[in-house]
DNA sequence: TTGAAAGCGCTAACAA
DNA sequence: TTGTTAGCGCTTTCAA
């Protein structure tokens, strides 16, 4: 069997308890005591049993985060943050993939209430309503990441979509523009609702008339970027100007606008939101909004690791600014944006 | 304090033991007993708790993933298969980013022995060794992914990085190509010195004379692919066409080639590694190569897995093929490669 | 500053 | 088919 901390205690001539002081530090020990433990401890090669502390403790130092999925690179960013926070605050992470699918979701958080995890941080999806309240009921803490439920009195913390969208659709109008066309995500989602309230409302602002021949909403994906741009450039009326309110549609998009020969800035002029990759990436929109993910899961872990650590706030829905880059190149399509952008 | 086994005994009126046959299912428990100790749990709400079970089974049920960082796709497929292999089979991840940084991965894995964790999966720097021999003598159930550490008896799971460089460059030969750059990574890499050995052996062994100048080595990043591929394009002797060792570097390749205003497969022609996420991009060259990285985290850890449950195996070394795209549109730039590219 | 005793919640081993 | 007993390795509580 293992080395355990009983055969540490006998190899230094102390009582079992003096060497789990030593390595908790919870309680003083004298110098040279603790000179004796830490030596036996190195002979033997101990490592403390985790399960075995936690059983006792009720405290497991582990997290877990669940996110719809770790291939992308927006959620993995925020995956990032939480990891970064988490282990510096010295608590592991149980990261799982829902895949947007509330049964997937219920199996893991049955899972981890097994594991003893001291808090959760989770994307929720618009049914994780039932499996929120059950996690209230057990006080378990935990922080809605991006997204949120609405009625849950639990921290959310996210980016603000609706002063994004107002953002880069005020761009694209002080850049002279008027024909802007709107491509976004479902309105069941909470970000494809708020972009597009933001696009509209911006447009009103100006006096502009919103056409809804402009405004196309399909699923967040290069496909349907693809295909939404590519109807906008086959209607009789062409937009001058596009407001792609995701990164993947934005993709789909450039491919769309490349195989009509169409020059960025030049023929037509986009805004969209993009991802943080976007940073050491080329980006060849006029203004680019980037979420930022990486902050959105080191706040959420600092809070969700301050109220596990008892200390006393009120419900927050935390919301973080978006990163916004401008081209200053002056429009000139097919040079390299690398050195050519700013933060506002 | 939390509902326990015993709350659910006594409810069901039975002893506690026999609860905990109903739940793991280690011995038959007659179907009338099963029925009211169910009820039992579901009138508490009674959750199992794995840090009792596991101290005393000495099995956690869990597993760790070790890789550089979880914020590259690459990387992150990885993950995806491992994660969807062990969830399958009633395993828990832990994943940490080591950031390719020795101490940070021994920091971990120090973690990692203490959560008992049943295995561990990791992608090892190339001064791994020390810990690795740890987790030998601790007698700790691991594989290695996509990178090996000479020397270490364990498994290791990879893609044929020799054999992918190999295709590419053929086809570049087979496309009538002599001129043939190759932009890559360092040789201090496992990868880096197998695909230009590859890229080498292919040359010759076509009687094409391999040129010094035409060897490009760099990290791998967007930044040196954008400034390695300039530098192929300044020189007095332009090279026809180019194989591209790695997706960072075929992105920033990218942007040079833009740039220069050369139209891909027309001025130039490109053969490059490229990501999983290719399949559902645009993948802008003649040929892709894609590596099987969902594959190796599924078959890494079914392999631990196996092993773990006491299944008898030599140790090996896996090598899995790279799935190669080869365009089949005639070489016509700036059209859209959706429906285009075919596996080989 | 150190220790003895008890027990966290569960399962292995043995028994009936 | 069900139960009793012991104990996994540690920390809490109380005591010195």
């Amino acid at each position: 069997m293992a080395v355990t901390m009983k055969d540490v205690a006998k190899r230094a001539g102390v009582a079992v308890i003096t060497v789990s002081r030593v390595i908790t530090g919870t309680s003083y020990v004298h110098g040279a005591t603790r000179e004796k433990v830490h030596a036996a401890i190195e002979e033997l090669q101990y490592v403390p049993n985790r399960m075995a502390s936690s059983l006792r403790s009720h405290q497991t130092n582990t997290l877990a985060l669940l996110l719809p999925t770790i291939t992308q690179s927006f959620w993995t960013t925020i995956a990032r943050g939480v990891e970064d926070e988490a282990e510096s605050r010295g608590y592991s992470v149980f990261f799982c993939n829902t895949d947007d699918d509330p049964a997937k979701e219920a199996r893991y958080i049955e899972v981890l209430l097994r594991y003893q995890v001291d808090g959760l941080a989770l994307v929720p999806t618009a049914e994780s309503g039932p499996q929120l309240q059950r996690l209230l009921q057990r006080q378990m803490t935990f922080v809605q990441l991006h997204r949120k439920v609405t009625g849950i009195e639990a921290d959310v913390v996210r980016a603000d979509s609706y002063g994004g969208a107002t953002v880069l659709t005020r761009q694209l109008l002080d850049a002279g523009l008027r024909q802007i066309a709107y491509v976004g995500g479902p309105l069941t989602t909470f970000t494809g609702s708020e972009r597009l309230a933001g696009y509209k409302a911006t447009l009103m602002a100006a006096d502009v008339a919103i056409d809804p021949a402009f405004i196309k909403i399909g699923l967040y994906s290069q496909q349907t970027g693809y295909r939404l741009v590519r109807e906008l450039l086959q209607a009789d009326r062409r937009p001058e100007a596009l407001f792609i309110a995701n990164a993947q549609l934005a993709i789909g998009a450039l491919h769309a606008l490349m195989e009509a020969g169409l020059r960025l800035s030049h023929d037509i002029t986009v805004a969209s939101y993009y991802d943080e990759q976007a940073r050491e990436d080329y980006s060849p929109f006029l203004t680019t909004a980037i979420q930022p993910t990486y902050e959105i899961g080191r706040l959420g872990i600092r809070r969700l690791l301050d109220r596990i650590a008892g200390k006393q706030m009120t419900v927050e829905d935390h919301i973080l600014p978006n990163r916004i880059m401008i081209r200053t190149d002056g429009h000139v399509p097919g040079q390299s944006a690398f050195q050519h952008t700013t933060a506002l």
